[in-house]
DNA sequence: CCGCCCAATGTGAACGCTAACATTACTGCT
DNA sequence: AGCAGTAATGTTAGCGTTCACATTGGGCGG
């Protein structure tokens, strides 16, 4: 079974006689290539168990078949299952994907997370990383081929997919102010995170447009903290019967913890998260969310690269709008 | 700044006055070197800014410093966190990882993707899923190289890193058993998966020795799994005190099914989960549950394969006690 | 029936590195 | 002084492809 040697061009060669380079042209689907001596190479590989040698075509074509995925937070759903399906995007096309898990909040992690990708003589690279700092660092130490970035900051001659935050934030904003409500919070993602200023911003854009006052309080995408927050708000002086929050961990935290205090969520107050994670459709109650399609995210951001590689990109930006999923934690105000 | 050419050893070799030889031995940090030409050669690299070709190096030496990942479930926490780990402890070593994620139900799915990292070379592999037909699948699909597998089956003469399911199960099940329960229902993961027999086999061995029954019903994981048994279970008639889920999202799951039907926990029925997903501290109320250190889990995979690549290899398995995590879900039982 | 062209295939070199062996220049020993 | 032995470096030959160009053999117009 096991040869003692991997079958190389000339051995396949020899055998179907023919020149290494008709096999190559076999290799290469090469139009040019007699149907006949076409059948008798694939013949002679299958019965050598001829692999071809990647490393060796890297070299020689100075094509490597590589790419590279900078990712941050790789243990978040979202970032993952869009890295999953960017993955299995480019395998459909025969490329192999390198994927690197940085600290975005990290310079130095930045930095020698692409070294090692270049290391590696990648053909395009693409940016899981919301962080517009990391972004910038990691534009910058990388020339020659081209970036797409996810869910991110985009210039118009860059390639991106992008989520429509900030309608998604006004979406989120205008479903509250349609139910009624007039007092609403954000509570935003962590500064620096493109996410999170697009969030607030649709937020911000739609308050004032329908004559409110915006109150941001920051927020940093965990749990914990939409749980903390949630301990200490000032809620009945304030008058506040309704809450936009920037995502949907921090929105199961600060649930929690209107559980311990007592606060009956939708009746009392209302909340929309964004994501829509698995377990917001079962918490108690069941959240009102803004949906994300990361698969189409991650697809989308895969051919996008893939045929700027080939050289039959048509356009750099593709856009995906969330989708608002009403559950139960939002309803009508109460009459305070 | 961009140079026309990228560099290679001879234009370094050129330029500190060696041969290109001495260059290579410096790259490959030879001990034979006079440290005074190796600072000659570093400085002549850098000023060419020079990059070694991995291609290149793979090609002459026959070893791609490539390892695979085959990798079901990318979207679930565990696995993720565990690829993430492994990815961060190889190329701390200087490899590159290449992820696949693969369908484990789908013998094709699993034989392609393993075709996929055989394509590339790679030296070794990790196996990050946890059904056994997968496995065996991708054991047999492999030559030549060290495979090493993740929390599921393992056999002594081959790598693997796992958690002691059958230990967490039984200490979730002690845990009850101390409380004072004695009736109390298992909810397994799906047939075929490795944790789910292990964990099984744990709960039933403790009830046993504790001259109790076993009951086990058959789940799959999924959250709303858990839900619909939730919601159906008779609790009353078969005087139900406690439950052990096999994992942490079917217990969300079949906790909101309780808060539904208004049967309280840990008052009137006791609950312990596994897996310690970042949410269940925040659930209602917070979840027992046993918790697996996946960071230490996929370092320890990776040291085990690059310690089986490099011949430096002591041992073949290694093994991580899950931890029990009090919290509120579980308590003494009611009198019926 | 000659020469031209194109389709199909072959030839040699190049890609950038490592492996194996060869050479040099010291050191120290007799 | 002469020679072995060793540390440092050099030389040559692959590794398995692709690339650029060379060669062959019909078919066809004149």
């Amino acid at each position: 079974m096991a040869n003692p040697k991997q079958a190389n061009i000339y051995d396949v060669a020899r055998l179907a006689k023919v020149s290494h380079q008709t096999v190559s042209r076999v290799l290469n689907n090469n139009p040019s290539i007699r149907p006949e001596t076409k059948t008798r190479v694939l013949k002679a590989m299958e019965s050598l168990g001829y692999r071809p040698s990647l490393a060796a075509r890297a070299l020689a074509s100075s094509r490597s078949k590589m790419l590279g995925i900078l990712s941050s937070g790789t243990d978040f759903t979202g970032p993952a299952a869009m890295v999953h399906h960017m993955e299995a995007a480019a395998r459909a096309q025969g490329f192999f994907v390198v994927t690197v898990g940085i600290d975005a909040n990290d310079e130095e992690s930045v930095q020698s997370g692409i070294d090692h990708l270049m290391k590696l003589g990648i053909e395009g690279l693409a940016l899981v990383t919301p962080q517009l700092r990391a972004v910038e660092i990691a534009r910058a130490a990388v020339s020659g081929i081209p970036v797409v970035t996810l869910d991110s900051m985009y210039r118009m001659d860059e390639l991106a997919v992008s989520v429509d935050n900030f309608a998604g934030g006004a979406a989120a904003t205008q479903h509250l102010i349609d139910l009624g409500h007039k007092n609403i919070v954000h509570i935003s993602g962590p500064q620096g995170w493109f996410e999170s200023t697009t969030r607030a911003a649709g937020y911000t854009a739609t308050m004032l447009n329908a004559n409110l006052t915006p109150q941001v309080i920051d927020g940093d995408w965990q749990m914990d903290t939409g749980y903390r927050i949630g301990k200490k708000l000032d809620i009945d002086s304030k008058q506040v019967t309704a809450l936009f929050i920037a995502n949907d961990r921090m929105s199961l935290g600060f649930m929690h913890a209107m559980r311990e205090r007592g606060i009956e969520v939708p009746k009392r107050l209302s909340i929309v998260g964004f994501d829509d994670l698995e377990e917001t459709a079962y918490s108690s109650p069941p959240l009102t969310t803004l949906r994300q399609d990361f698969k189409s995210l991650g697809n989308r951001a895969m051919n996008l690269l893939l045929s700027e590689i080939s050289g039959t990109a048509t356009k750099k930006l593709d856009r995906l709008v969330p989708e608002l999923i009403q559950r139960s934690s939002t309803a009508a105000p109460p009459k305070l």
